[in-house]
RNA sequence: CGGGAUGUAGCGCAGCUUGGUAGCGCACCUCGCUUGGGACGAGGGGGUCGCAGGUUCAAAUCCUGUCAUCCCGACCA
């Protein structure tokens, strides 16, 4: 390709509503632009680094048995009722109506289609086990997209599903995918942690998350790990031992009595107004969970992870409940006591989940649904209700890791992948079976397997570029090499750049010549941000037979012969395939 | 949906306070000059100033409404 043909424009500054760096970089040198928030056109360059990507997946899931296929995107309200999920996918599920009047949605996720379609063609577990993929656009009307490709409404997903005759061949896939999955990110120049998560809208019991730990601020997770041992997991998900699990406020107060604590309204103030320190204050948060009320209780210097909470009440929708929600259910209670003071006692018709950290206080603080008091030196009897204790506490670093004991600690993660046992949380109510030997039905067994494809190209950036632009790893660049005569007025060197270039064409490497008629500086600017990982240049160094070879990811540049250049680039190039 | 901000050429911005019919840099076209890290000079093309009302002789500018976008919180590949 030649770069004066090549639909590419780069900035020369960043886009002023970009914030994270892939959104900044894949902007300014022109791979992407945007439509509409969450909703970008993929340039010719970055469709290349797509297209890299997405064949990198589908040769490793061919290698590990998958089958390709390509599913609907404009999906029918009925196979979303089978599953019951069109009442409780949420707003994220775009919607729509057709001529006819009749309900669809742009499919966010493919179980329910490839549930539909394993049901009338799979029948015999003789058929079983079969995994089936497909690479396609998919839709999530986010509430807000931001960052660019790494949190879009419309993006490119690999997802995959596997459907087996029972546990133990799912837990053969699942682990056969979570090869697959670190092989291919490997590939695709990024190293990845597999960290436990929750199992959120998709449904189902185990699932691993494939986080790339980068050091800018575009990972959207904290994931909790151990360095002692294997664990690791996202913060929805992660649990941990704490280093002071009993604590006892018998220093503080001698015996139960009501105390005015008058406009002690956060835990703060409490401290400050007591004197005492967080841990021995129970503190009670009002969530509203599928639009009913739920009381947290949680050691007051812990906070409460909102996805475990909402599990631990099989919710779909969690939030904290506004002010004046919290007046109602107190009112409802036959209380008016204002945020700060509630406690659990004389509670009804709420749930009532409290976290682990309850189960061993002492003598401790707690709100009495009365403004401008607190019952201190309390215990369990004096709470009124029989506590039912989960973990819905949200790990902090330097707790206890559960496997060994040691400190965790805390990084920012982007999810480029996911894997899930569904087990037959769809093909039950799908009533999707096969027949065993015996001539029984069962409900598949289902695993489902996801890569964000764009998200991985915009992870790539974000975990290699520097100040001058993009350092793509070579098996994802859109193009391998840049050929650049410095001066395409000077013959020899405009004469050795297009003989590399055509040397390099007919070795199979994807090399552009950047025949522009600019300056030195203006080419070498928009090679670095483009991001090729090769560059050769003719120029000044021909007077001694030599070009300049340069690697971008290193910085590395040698002063070698065109002939030694053009082996460089093509032995690199074959040594990824 | 709550909190904050912004809409002026493909991109980045000024002009608005104090109304007088739109400007700068980059990019784009032409010519000259230049050619190893985003040169320079001259000339040129491109904008119903988000949209709709209103005030006024006159609105990018003032008023009202509306739409959109961005940032901070609840979603997830």
């Amino acid at each position: 390709m030649k770069m004066s043909k090549l639909f590419v424009q780069t900035q020369r500054e960043f886009p002023s509503d970009a914030e994270v760096i892939s959104h900044k970089m894949l902007a300014r040198a022109g791979y992407i632009r945007k439509l509409a928030p969450g909703v970008y056109t993929f340039l010719p360059l970055m469709w290349r680094v797509l297209k890299k990507i997405e064949n990198i997946v589908r040769q490793e899931m061919d290698a590990a048995g998958a089958q390709e296929l390509l599913m609907p995107f404009v999906q029918p309200k009925e196979l979303w009722e089978e599953s019951g999920r069109w009442d409780v996918y949420g707003k994220e599920l775009m919607r729509l109506k057709d001529r006819h009047n009749r309900d669809m949605c742009l499919g966010p996720t493919h179980e329910e289609i490839i549930t539909s379609v394993a049901r009338d063609g799979l029948k015999s577990y003789k058929q079983l086990p079969v995994n089936l993929y497909q690479i396609q656009s998919k839709f999530r009307d986010e509430i807000r997209p931001r960052y660019g490709l790494l949190r879009g409404r419309e993006f490119i997903m690999k997802d995959a599903y596997s459907f087996d005759v029972d546990e133990k061949g799912l837990d053969k896939e699942y682990e056969n995918m979570a090869k697959a999955y670190t092989k291919i990110f490997k590939r695709c120049g990024l190293d990845t942690k597999m960290v436990q998560s929750d199992s959120g809208a998709i449904g189902g019991s185990v699932s691993h998350e494939f986080m790339v730990i980068t050091d800018t601020d575009a990972g959207e997770n904290d994931v909790f790990y151990c360095n002692e041992c294997d664990y690791s997991a996202n913060s929805n998900h992660a649990v941990s031992k704490l280093p002071d699990a009993v604590v006892d406020g018998k220093d503080y107060f001698k015996e139960k009595a009501v105390k005015d604590t008058p406009n002690t309204f956060s835990i703060e103030d409490l401290c400050n107004f007591l004197k005492i320190p967080s841990t021995i204050i129970l503190k009670t948060l009002v969530y509203i969970v599928d639009k009913k009320p739920v009381l947290a209780l949680i050691r007051a210097d812990k906070a409460v992870e909102e996805t475990k909470l909402m599990n631990a009440v099989n919710g779909n929708d969690i939030r904290i409940a506004s002010a004046a929600e919290i007046a109602e259910i107190m009112e409802n209670n036959g209380f008016n006591a204002v945020p700060g003071f509630i406690g659990p006692k004389g509670m009804k018709n709420v749930s009532i989940i409290a976290d682990e950290t309850v189960k061993d206080m002492k003598n401790f603080v707690v709100g009495i649904n009365e403004t401008d008091k607190h019952l201190v030196g309390a215990n369990h009897s004096d709470l009124g209700v029989e506590l039912k204790y989960f973990d819905i506490r949200l790990v902090e670093q330097g707790e206890l890791c559960p496997q060994c004991g040691k400190p965790l600690f805390v990084t920012k993660g982007i999810e480029v992948g996911n894997i899930f046992k569904l087990g037959t949380k769809y093909s039950k109510p799908m009533n999707a079976v096969y027949l065993d030997e015996n001539g029984k039905t069962h409900p598949y067994i289902m695993g489902c397997y996801g890569i964000g494809i764009s998200r991985t190209a915009a992870a790539a950036v974000e975990a290699h570029y520097d100040d001058d632009g993009i350092k793509w790893p070579l098996a994802v660049a859109p193009y391998h090499v840049v050929v650049v005569p410095v001066n395409i007025n000077d013959e020899l060197q405009m004469k050795t750049a297009v003989n590399i270039y055509e040397q390099l064409l007919k070795a199979g490497v994807e090399a552009v010549l950047d025949d522009r008629d600019e300056r030195a500086g203006v080419k070498f600017k928009d090679a670095d941000l483009i991001g090729f990982p090769f560059r050769i240049t003719a120029g000044k160094t021909l007077q001694e037979g030599l070009v300049e070879c340069k690697v971008r990811e290193s910085g590395e540049v040698t002063k070698i012969t065109p002939e030694d250049a053009v082996s460089k680039v093509i032995a690199a190039v074959r040594n990824i395939g």
